[in-house]
DNA sequence: CATGAATGAGAGTTCATTCAT
DNA sequence: TATGAATGAACTCTCATTCAT
């Protein structure tokens, strides 16, 4: 029984290995020329399977572009940047974490996000895959603006949502873009927008 | 002589209606279905005309795309921005006229800068547009950071190269789109924009 | 603007040709092979046409079984035999016009009316197509039914409706391909078929 | 010794459950959907057991279907209503005997039936099949035409061979069939067909 | 200038089947 | 015996594009 047990997931592991080569192939690709332009040959014949392998261990193309959104769902750098931030209680640092726990996360799942973003247009599988990844961000931001309210020291005449939108300006998709099309580094540009959030939302 | 003139500049007239129709309708198709999965028959159809129409008045595929940039490259707005901007001397009036500037030459481009943008991993003819677009807005954008320079009152620190890249992420493609993305009113949105780069680039 | 039309009709008729060809192929290796088994590249090799001219001139492979069963819906002798039917006033000779009718009818369209019985399973749209045909000799059948029913001399108890049925028994799409398959030459199975008609029928 | 015997008796046991079953859900599924468009992940699926089961236990696509027409073969009805007719003297009743035999044994065997003439054209294998099938009823009907012959008092001209055709014709697949599309019942069907069959054969 | 007909290339997907366990 | 993983081979269909008119 053990041995077959063993056996067994011997057997899952490598099948688990296949998929994890088939989808990272896939994301090279993707990124590389584009989703639309990237055929399921193409992610085959890089990950070196046959490729039908690709259709019976990931599923058709869009699952191959789902793959890359599932797992950053509940990224524990995140969810550990949000618990801090809702245990301080001051402004400032809150949005240093902020700047810093979105960099982070953001560096980790850079190529993915990349993807998804770029590639809306292609397929509806990727807007939608798109979206969720947004909504997830923006939705912690929106609870980081609770927090900010909650804690204080804001200009006049903002509200939360008004603050959660400020931070997404900052701390979103396309700001970060932004910063490493300028070519900045990660870290300085996170500083640079922590200031930056500083100056639009707390009070001199 | 004469008559043949008239005819053919009347055929000519004509015949730029039909490409003008056809562009517009390729417009519409690419920012609603997005460049990949927009085909050239359903272009046609869109426009009332036949398949092959679209090939002998416009081009091919990227053909269509490439029309919605090129018209782009002068607009008058933009250069009437940069002479005004040119002759001030003052570095607040300077990102004010900016930011006015920007959006309301983005507001007239909107769709077609959408376009370009979003499907630029679709095709190598979008991206070269696309990077052609950002060249141009960045080129002016980089004038007017020279200007600030000269103009003097800024941060300590700033050289005109870090300017320009500031300039940048407060009136660049991105930052429009974020804010259309968040609701704000381009007015509104405008004012922002510049007390934030007033924040981030003068000397307090 | 005559030589236009004549050109272009020229044009048409040289692609009707094309299309001809493409369904005459299609019927032929339907009848062979069965549709299942008939890929549109077989049709299009047979046909001597690229593969894509099938569907640009026809249609999808079901577009192909559709021509087949298309213009037998009005056959000329068909309408011509319910005439006469309807004209007679002898029950017998009503049968035998039907017997004779069907035959001339089903042996034009043998082979097309056979494609579509025997493939009704393969496909949805066959299956259709073969109802849609049925539908119509019942109803035909039908209408014969009720002529006799007019006309009298029947066995007592039998209504218009189940009439209808055996002659559906007698003079259906099953029948005379029973007879066919037992090698029974048309005329002599139109006979007989006529003959036991009536022994189930009219009155002794 | 004798524990591995009932072991393996178990285990033969259960192995012709899963073939059954698997069978079964192929017989449903063929009959649903046809031949042609039944996967055999599917029939797995409808079955209840891993894809390979059903190449492990019954064996390819086409050894679902054989093992629909195997079984058939020796029906006990068929042989029995066979002898029956063999030792009747009485054309009439053995007519009768004809009729309410091929109508248990199709009643019994008619998904199968239906399934192997609807998909004929799907397989090569089915239409073997098929053609096996009524080789089997022919041959059974033509050796009550023998019967027939050797009895006596049929219509002057008919020979053997042509009393086994009109029996194929009245009593044979198509014949049912077209009863059965028309909602008959069994019983008033067979009674039906046997006195047409009488009055086509026997004398007046 | 505009068009109908035809085409070549390639894409995504499904299927029946076989190894290794 | 039964199974999960992987595969090779087709197949249908769409697309961008070009002749000939």
């Amino acid at each position: 029984m053990a041995t077959r047990e063993y056996r067994s997931s011997v057997r899952a592991r490598h099948a688990e290995d296949t998929r994890r080569t088939i989808v990272d192939a896939a994301a090279a690709l993707f990124a590389e020329q584009g989703y639309a332009r990237t055929s399921v040959a193409a992610v085959a014949a890089a990950a070196g399977v046959a490729l039908n392998t690709v259709y019976t261990s990931v599923g058709g193309k869009s699952a191959l572009v789902m793959a890359l959104s599932d797992d950053g769902a509940e990224d524990p750098v995140a969810v550990e940047t949000v618990r801090r931030i809702v245990e301080s209680d001051d402004a400032g640092e809150i949005l240093r974490l902020t700047a810093e726990g979105t960099a982070r996360v953001r560096r980790a799942r850079w190529r993915a996000v990349g993807i998804l973003l770029d590639n809306r247009t292609s397929d509806p599988d990727v807007a939608a895959a798109a979206t969720a990844a947004t909504r997830v961000v923006r939705d912690r931001l929106d609870r980081v603006a609770l927090r900010l309210v909650e804690v204080g020291g804001l200009r006049p005449g903002l509200d939360a949502d008004r603050v959660g939108q400020v931070l997404w300006f900052y701390f979103g998709f396309e700001a970060w873009r932004t910063a490493r099309d300028l070519g900045w580094d990660w870290d300085e540009a996170a500083g640079w927008l922590a200031d930056q959030a500083a100056g639009a939302l707390l009070a001199p």
